[in-house]
DNA sequence: CATAGCATGTAAACAGTTACATGATTAT
DNA sequence: ATAATCATGTAACTGTTTACATGCTATG
């Protein structure tokens, strides 16, 4: 856990909702945060470790089921982390999209190869709008405090993956690849 | 320039349309990729020499208007390796939003707060909306073959943009915040 | 005559992914 | 039995950014 990196402030909103293991926490980004942010394995049980030696959490051995496992809770000290990060100004992130790269140079490639990308574009967000709006579904009923939070995101990730399939189907239109 | 990095697919596929300087790509990046794919300077250079040394590229030392300059050409090496990435499906990339990322956790935060960073975050989305409109407009009357599949990626900007910014309105509302 | 832009590059720090190792329980 | 899921963790590698160093030219 270093200075800059952000694995901390997701670690900590996770478990500021809900004590968690790092498998738990591996499951909530996995289910509900992973369209708009991600973490790889190798990063949440380092981060854990850190934030306990750091004083934002505390750790709880127990076995269940006779499985062992860790219960990470927040502190007040990561809480407060957690609030001043919430507070600042959000930074603006690399965007690096390569099905987008492709087809900036796509001119040399064969126009078979263009649509059957833009075909498989489609096909993967109508599964991912499929998820969400199951999400969506689940969400809206929920009586949770931060429900009109994560309803926001939700609605922001179900927007721009319907925008990303109205282009998809102009571009096969205008490039003339049917 | 590793494995997998794939800096030197944007530095070969910009160099294939036209020889071109470090600085040149630098600015290309700036001013036409970098709303869907950014690179920064530190990678720049150092994968230029690669490409040299692996024969990807050749390099031309010259002095313009008392400047020294490398001009990087694409060798017929470079042009595979080019086709054949691009002819292989696109990798999903990790998406990281810090934005929404900081609304997910936002319940214990000011609703003023929030407020703002939905504001700025329509503020920065209409600068880029209008960046990308005047792009737009010098595009569309190009007629360079690769026009088509750049007008496209521009369009996808333009999408993609215009659907955060109804989003955003209707998260005003949505939350109560004003 | 100062500032912005042109031009090239490196070192160190920082961040992140992949692959592996281990072993238990639950479902088929 | 065996595959999937629960559960934790590390090492090695890969990739990226930041900050610095240098020096020239064009513009106001």
């Amino acid at each position: 856990m270093t200075e800059k990196s952000r694995t901390k402030y997701i670690v900590l909103g996770i478990i500021s909702i809900k004590p968690a293991t790092g498998y738990d926490i591996m499951q909530t980004i996995k289910n509900s945060t992973n369209y708009f942010w991600s973490e790889s394995e190798g990063q949440i049980y380092p981060t854990l470790a850190k934030c306990v030696s750091n004083g934002y959490a505390t750790c709880h051995e127990t076995t269940e089921n006779g499985r062992n496992k860790k219960i990470y809770t927040i502190t007040k000290e990561g809480q407060q982390l957690l609030k001043s990060w919430l507070e600042e100004k959000p930074q603006r992130n690399s965007v690096r999209n390569e099905f987008i790269l492709k087809l900036f140079f796509a001119k040399n490639v064969y126009k078979e190869k263009v649509l059957e990308f833009i075909q498989d574009f489609i096909d993967n967000h109508h599964k991912e709008l499929q998820e969400l709006e199951l999400l969506f579904s689940t969400l809206t009923s929920s009586k949770d405090p931060h429900q009109p939070f994560w309803l926001a995101t939700l609605e922001y990730g179900i927007a721009i993956i319907k925008a990303e399939l109205e282009w998809a189907q102009r571009t096969i239109t205008n490039l003339n690849l049917e």
